[in-house]
DNA sequence: CAATCATATATCCATATTGATATGTTTTGA
DNA sequence: TCAAAACATATCAATATGGATATATGATTG
């Protein structure tokens, strides 16, 4: 078997930076084709590829507009991401929490 | 150019479900790789893969004990996902703000 | 020292990919 | 109506993949 494809979830679509930095320009508004063309300094065909993966993970929204077409970010796609790094997060952060401070010593205590 | 390797970083190596499940099995603690092996009903050599990957992003870490290795999580190496994505959390989650809300008024009479 | 256990590595296969380029398709404007 | 603009899609090349399988490595045991 090989890799999953990048259309299959949010994990894989958001694997690629440039798809990344397409999802960071939409965060600041709806953006054309073109637009994002300028932005990313990428062919045209490979943005319009890219778009394609997010539109199949539901990250982004498509709207027409004469012969332009205005992409914009659905965020919500993302919340799976969110829900399973945020789960670590408590790994790394710092405690500001006395009471699990004052835990902790407990359990050195009795060790 | 091909897609980016799964070493290249946090975001890559985790888009892959079977080392999110070996991530999630060594946040409840270390684990040898046999063990990984009885968890996922995957072969060994495939484990021992996902293990070398995960390795190479940073995101475990490894002690021999003896002919066994048991590998351990290193949650820090999923920061970077973890800072993006919690960079759209606000575009989804309800607003307990009541501040927020009321600036959303003022600007709506606004307009 | 030989045999076994616990892992790691090597090879094969089928596939999905990204960038490059060429070519549609639809809308707009002269 | 014809040409240009704005996108989308198709094809090609190079490559990295993940699973399957076989094999190598290193530690332990008898």
């Amino acid at each position: 078997m090989a890799r999953a494809a990048t259309t299959e979830d949010a994990f894989n679509a958001v694997a690629e930076p440039r798809r990344r930095e397409i999802l960071d320009a939409l965060a600041a508004g709806e953006r054309t084709v073109g637009e994002l063309v300028d932005r990313l300094d990428l062919a045209q065909p490979h943005v319009s590829r890219h778009l394609r993966v997010l539109r199949e993970v539901g990250a982004v929204h498509v709207r027409d507009e004469g012969r332009q077409r205005i992409y914009s970010l659905n965020a919500e796609a993302l919340k799976p991401i969110y829900a399973w790094v945020a789960g670590y997060e408590h790994l790394w952060a710092e405690r500001f929490d006395l009471l699990e401070d004052v835990l902790d010593e407990m359990k050195q205590q009795d060790s």
